[in-house]
RNA sequence: GGCCCCGUCGUCUAGCGGUUAGGACACCAGGUUUUCAUCCUGGGAAUCAGGGGUUCGAUCCCCCUCGGGGUCACCA
């Protein structure tokens, strides 16, 4: 049985897009071998916890169609789905490693620590831990627990190496002296990521890790941990970090991070997902948009890339603009008339859809296109006052007529056009900016005719 | 800095010992068009990071160098 998971923890405001892209991979992965995908929720660290942050990573994840099969709110038979209710099974292990020798209890103070760390850094030297509270008597370490100090509870790393099998990177072996004796449980009684994923991953039963390539240095931990205690390893599938134009990992500083960015900005959430799914993958014919489904079929882990790709908006934003050509029109109104809250009336988008669709790329912009519509030009984007013969013509053409409608208006304007001797370009551009106050605006007369004849005289009127 | 990962057009990528190194985005030129966009046609763009091997033959296998990234917390 695949079970596939994601651990995030509820610290940010809401799901970065790396989260979405490991999630999107963890989701897949399971799906297609008929598995279980579970979210388990990691609030171990209680400084950074942001009160109902959990709730809105399912809330997005449920956006996007990435539903858990396992999580804290629709259970499952391996809960609790968060850490913060799963303190004693934690602790349990960390005891019984610290019996087994392979774990023990530490009492140094964070000073100290912080002393240690900077000797080594002086000295050029890795900071790592010093054993300071290795080799105390179990008459120290039994009075010192008598007395409440506080403590926290270290891996023992023995000598040797470590190594461990990655389905996309092969085997990594790396010497133990590298590693630190990693604190596992903290002095808060709450576990550390490093004990936290064992335990929960070998507890519920996940059968492939897939996690992003940051994670990769503290595997030899965790397979210390898993032998240890007598676990059998997960398959192992650390995926890239994404990062962006300037090349770095994707970081909180820098705008696009969060889902819901993108989500602000007009990005349909099908186009995102087919976006990510097309970072260090792609399709075996080269297909580049393609339904979720779809990619359940083809996708295999094994065909990830180990290089970390870009993530450029500007071909998601050529993406979006496809998704949105393609999108049946009901459902694209429905989009747009959400994107914007009640701004637009839902008539009014059905019928100036037809001619918007094309000409955008995310939703954001049809506000670009169809402004105008709720409300007259405040500015013009050239000069008109030259046009008022123009205008004023039209304006008088245009009353004439009585079946309101896209042709017949612009038979009537071509006319005026024809009888004022001036080029078609220029004159249908003066009328456009007239109407629209843009030099760039959905088609002239099927605008026109949305909005109105009325509406269209008065807003000539008010230039001549 | 130590350790680890990675390295094909600007970007996303195909390639899996013998290819004119292919596609997509972006860009440029042209066509359609009452603007813009769509659509169509064409173009430039990777000495496959560099250097050594292995091989009849390397983008592909091995080594080194360089470059980029990640990681070195009682954060995940």
């Amino acid at each position: 049985m695949v079970r596939t998971r994601i651990p995030p923890s509820p610290t940010g405001n809401d799901l970065h897009i790396g989260n979405l892209y490991t999630a999107l991979i963890n989701w897949a992965y399971a799906k297609k071998n008929n598995g279980k995908f579970i979210v388990r929720i990691e609030d171990t660290d209680r400084a950074r916890l942001v009160e109902g942050a959990a709730q809105q990573i399912l809330k997005t994840l449920h956006a996007f169609g990435l539903d858990p099969d396992e999580d804290m709110i629709k259970g499952g038979p391996y809960g609790p789905y968060i850490q913060s209710e799963r303190l004693e099974l934690y602790k349990k292990y960390a005891l019984q490693l610290v019996s087994q020798g392979d774990a023990y209890y530490c009492f140094c103070t964070q000073e100290r620590l912080e002393e240690v760390r900077q000797i080594a850094i002086t000295e050029k030297k890795q900071p790592k831990y010093d054993r300071h509270c290795l080799h105390l008597s179990a008459e120290e370490i039994s009075e010192k627990l008598e007395k409440k100090i506080p403590h926290v509870i270290r891996l023992h790393i023995p000598e040797g190496k470590t190594s461990y099998t990655d389905l996309i990177r092969g085997t990594i072996t790396i010497e133990n002296e590298t590693l630190d004796d990693q604190v596992l449980l903290k002095s808060d009684g709450f576990p550390t990521y490093h004990l936290g994923v064992v335990v929960d991953d070998h507890l519920m039963e996940i059968s492939h890790v897939i996690r992003a390539e940051e994670w990769m240095a503290s595997v030899p931990k965790h397979v210390l941990l898993y032998d240890f205690l007598k676990w059998e390893l997960p398959v192992f599938a650390h995926v890239p970090l994404l990062r962006t134009p300037e090349k770095g990992k994707i970081s909180k500083r820098k705008g696009a991070v969060w889902v819901s960015w993108y989500l602000e900005e007009g990005y349909l959430k099908e186009a995102i997902l087919n976006y990510l799914a097309l970072m260090a993958w792609s399709h075996p014919d080269q297909k580049e948009i393609f339904s979720l489904d779809e990619y359940i079929q083809v996708f295999d882990l094994k065909d990830i890339n180990p290089s970390a790709p870009i993530f450029d908006v500007v071909k998601l934003t050529w993406m979006n603009g496809e998704y949105i050509r393609k999108m049946e029109k009901g459902k694209l109104k429905e989009e747009i008339y959400k994107f914007f809250g009640d701004k637009y009336p839902e008539d009014l988008i059905e019928r100036t859809l037809p001619l918007i669709q094309e000409r955008i790329k995310t939703l954001k912009e049809y506000d670009e296109y169809a402004h105008f519509f709720l409300e007259a030009p405040k500015e013009y984007e050239i000069e008109i006052s030259k046009y008022k013969e123009l205008f004023e013509k039209t304006s008088s053409a245009l009353t004439e007529v009585s079946d309101w409608k896209a042709e017949k208006i612009g038979e009537v304007m071509q006319k005026v056009a024809l009888d004022l001797g001036i080029k078609n370009s220029e004159y249908f551009m003066a009328m456009r900016v007239a109407i629209t106050g843009k030099k760039i605006s959905p088609p002239l007369n099927e605008s026109m005719e949305i909005l109105g004849k009325e509406e269209t005289l008065s807003r000539l009127r008010m230039i001549i």
